[in-house]
DNA sequence: GCCATGGGTCGGACTGTCCGAACACTTGGT
DNA sequence: ACCAAGTGTTCGGACAGTCCGACCCATGGC
């Protein structure tokens, strides 16, 4: 182990080839004679020849885009959706933010398009990337499943930031609402709070393939102090239902995305903070001053560039064999529709 | 923007410099002159030179390394436990095969260390690193909550391989636990079965935050079809209470880690895959043939790794702000507890 | 006058890739 | 028999930014 570790230029020498035609024979280009190229295979093998995927990735963007050097440009690609909330729309650019921060301390750079309705058709967008020398995307979450697949996969890496792409599946980056809610709910115990009621819209929770509900059962069955109240999950949110729901069952804090429940308690006769607490499940929806949860579009945007740019380092484009999904918790923000101490 | 983009030679050239010089002032070394410095910065910005972040990293990692034999060595520690299940240890085993494999084609090798019990102490442990010049280390699963606080964080960049970890709080990488099950029982319902039972041992749902438990009812509320068995979580396996649960219940597919329930459902009069089902939660843990999970440890080692090497050459070190955890979903392996179709 | 010191600058070497040039050799038309 | 065109294979140049050792030259002590 005392030799320095084989190069393509020291395997080129004791093999009497250019390093030339021993890189071309281990990317397998057709331009090489196949004895040759199993001669070169075999030797690289017995030299224990290990190729840096650095040079490689640095090399292979230089030649390609002679000319027009690298510019280390990543894509942010939104979804034109037309009738996006503002909440939605906000938790957008939070993300675009946290990746342009994270992107420029590494030595990078972000350009924003959008795809679909008004924006460009896929085919163009390739077209577009592959112009500007783009290699590394990022997919802002979409309400409807995106599809992306029409993109030449095999000259770009790209991260989604929501929980789950299929079309294609890339490695995604997205709050862990699991863990997050099951954080929620033990502070609200710690709190001296024994009936947390659960206010969701159902949609809301399919996306998230019923974690929120899940989370929420899974502490129940978990904490023989906490008073079982059932979620209410409704197809729409709508004031009867859920004042029906909360006399009902009476819960001593409501969790859910919609602050308007705030007015409906009160209209029952509930004090905030006195009486009955209330926690927003994304503080980019409330309409009003409550403790809720921060999802941290920044810091996740943050992380996607991160992942994004080790992908491209190593010199990673396509689908990923085994996509991963890679999550953070929420961040707790107090308010004051909680009381403070048990 | 005709010109191609400048580059630190074109740069010098202009200066009357060399790029030595001009990389060095840009760098804020202190070699340089002060006053050539800020004339050499000057000129950058005017002329808009970006430094290409592919080629530093690469010849940062060249340089450096140069002399020194390895191009980097990372750590893989291993909590030294002494009654560890077989399937445990082999699943260790198998997440250190998977970021060997994956270390040495990023052209980094991986040493193993084990503290506690008869292994080192911590204290030495991070001795031993230090004196080796390792600054990258992989934290394989611990039974109990494992505490390397003590280690100099400052100087390591470290991930773990199972959910959580709060001394320190680093990122980690471990298997979906939530998302394969819900998919497994998704499956199920498409061949056919009807009635699904869960089968735990109650110490190892809670491990994961009770994210068996919790994808399964989940699974449970969202499907009107299938009838809600309730899940048999047991403080130890006991024949008794489950063939009481099964009678009871008439699961028509089990689904659980301890392959035991096999012979007891058979003793109930059950004919697999005649009659009823079987599917295993960790294929590790299986002692006879049966359709079940592969949580991938090889897979999640291999990404344990990319991960660790991407905190390493952005030199970044210690404890991160927010720790992320990266999950890969379960695969599904096929076997003759299970009927092959509707 | 000579040598040690040190601040400032420079050149060499390093990685793998892509493209066009170069070369050897075959084929087909005249 | 000869040349033009085509085919198959190999090679060399250029490219990015960094680190280390070498080098130049001014200064100061003896």
């Amino acid at each position: 182990m005392a030799d320095p570790a084989p190069t393509l230029r020291s395997l080129a020498r004791v093999l009497g080839l250019s390093r030339t035609t021993v890189s071309d024979a281990l990317r397998g280009s057709q331009r090489v004679d196949p004895n040759t190229a199993e001669r070169v295979r075999q030797a690289a093998r017995e030299a224990g020849y290990r190729r840096n995927p650095l040079a490689g990735a640095l090399m292979s963007e230089l030649r390609r885009s002679r000319g027009t050097a690298f510019h280390g440009v990543l894509a942010a690609i939104d979804f034109n959706e037309p009738d996006r909330p503002a909440h939605a729309a906000r938790y957008h650019r939070e993300l675009v933010v946290g990746a342009e921060a994270r992107a420029v301390e590494l030595g990078f750079k972000i350009e924003k398009f959008s795809v679909g309705h008004a924006g460009v058709s896929v085919q163009r967008l390739d077209a577009i990337l592959q112009a500007r020398g783009i290699h590394g995307v990022i997919l802002l979450p979409a309400w409807d499943e995106p599809d992306l697949s029409n993109l030449d996969w095999t000259r770009f890496a790209g991260i989604y930031t929501d929980y789950i792409i299929e079309r294609p599946a890339l490695h995604s980056v997205c709050p862990d609402h699991y863990r997050s809610l099951l954080a929620a709910l033990q502070r609200l115990a710690a709190l001296g709070y024994r009936r947390p009621g659960l206010f969701l819209q159902k949609h809301a929770d399919e996306r998230l393939q019923y974690r929120w509900g899940a989370a929420f059962r899974a502490f129940q069955e978990s904490h023989a102090a906490i008073k079982p109240v059932p979620p209410l999950i409704v197809d729409a949110f709508a004031k009867e239902e859920f004042v029906r729901w909360f006399r009902r069952h009476k819960p001593d804090v409501v969790v859910g995305h919609n602050t308007v429940a705030i007015d409906w308690m009160e209209g029952c006769g509930a004090e905030l903070p006195a009486t009955h607490g209330f926690v927003c499940l994304n503080v980019l929806m409330k309409t009003r001053p409550c403790a809720g949860l921060d999802l941290q579009p920044r810091t996740l945007g943050a992380r996607a560039t991160e992942l994004l740019i080790g992908q491209l380092q190593r010199n990673e484009t396509g689908i990923p064999e085994w996509p991963s999904t890679t999550t953070i918790p929420a961040h707790w923000v107090d308010g004051p529709t909680l009381r403070t101490a048990e």
